[in-house]
DNA sequence: AGTGAGGCCTGAAAGC
DNA sequence: TGCTTTCAGGCCTCAC
């Protein structure tokens, strides 16, 4: 589920609980995820202390002063809950329980797609996990130069080219759409049909589009809350995802074309305006 | 190498 | 009402 600004929402939310802490307990409850926790997990972070907090892609990372980093990845239902103390009753995907002396973080993961493990914090360029990521949507080394490169020869289209995480990091199923949509460019164009100026308004908008969301605490379409409990609020600010047969908001078309387009790549639902879209 | 389908899991919502 | 099918903010693996 959740995408780059939900991460970091979820991020900025446990930085009271977490940050400057000291782990005291992690009760592990199940252990099979997309990959397994590791055995000796609770092991390497009790009695550390948490040092920084960081988000690289999806990931949120949590840096430990006996130098390991915590890798924690939500897939598509994972979320923290934050208590004062370890609630008596747990759910049924409760799976996770972090206590600090800070606080308790309860970490709940309906369909178990959400990754927890941990490496060398002097390794995380090496790691399986992180090493291949492209970049940051804020780094400044993304341009449209560096996205045409990327995009070259490429038969895909521009939408599956946003969700790929090897160029662009962080972005997710519902921003693909949005970004496509801001900057009027077809999602089912192939990727190395994009021109220069198209390519710079990727860049621009994905970084309005996911600064914004930031902004908003995130989107909630199924079932996204933050670790208080409470939705996020971008999803009143989409354009086009989820909204097919509607009117898009800067359409001047009327309803008879039939609105905004539901079509389905890489076997995810992508949602585009014909009119606007070229 | 690059691409598309299928799979991992569970539950809510839609369809019949 | 109840049973079945479809779909979901992610990502990996396996065939071609």
């Amino acid at each position: 589920m959740p995408e780059l600004p939900e991460v970091e929402t979820i991020k900025n939310m446990v930085k009271g609980v977490l940050l400057d802490s000291i782990i005291e307990k992690a009760e592990i409850r199940q252990r099979k995820f997309r990959e397994e926790i590791p055995q000796n997990f609770a092991q390497i972070v009790e009695k550390q202390k948490v040092v920084a907090l960081r988000r690289i892609a999806k990931y949120m990372l949590i840096d430990l002063s006996n130098g390991y980093t915590v890798i924690w990845h939500f897939g598509m239902s994972g979320k923290f809950r934050i208590f004062a103390a370890k609630p008596e009753v747990l759910g049924k995907h409760d799976h996770v329980i972090i206590t600090t002396d800070k606080g308790v973080l309860v970490y709940n993961d309906t369909r178990r797609f959400g990754l927890i493990t941990y490496c060398e914090t002097a390794k995380i360029s090496e790691n399986h996990l992180l090493g291949k990521l492209g970049l940051d949507p804020w780094d400044e080394k993304l341009t449209a130069e560096y996205l045409l490169a990327k995009l070259k020869n490429k038969k895909q289209p521009i939408k599956l080219g946003l969700l790929d995480q090897e160029i662009i990091c962080g972005i997710g199923n519902i921003y693909a759409s949005e970004i496509l949509y801001k900057a009027r460019i077809r999602p089912d164009r192939e990727g190395d049909s994009i021109k220069k100026t198209e390519a710079e308004k990727i860049v621009l908008y994905t970084r309005e589009i996911l600064q914004k969301a930031i902004e908003a605490g995130g989107s909630t379409i199924h079932d996204f809350k933050n670790p208080d409990g409470d939705t996020g609020y971008f999803q009143n600010q989409l354009c086009v995802y989820g909204k097919s047969g509607e009117r898009c908001p800067d359409c001047v078309c009327n309803l008879k074309t039939g609105g905004i387009k539901k079509i389905v790549q890489g076997s995810r639902s992508t949602f585009f305006c014909e009119t606007l879209q070229k």
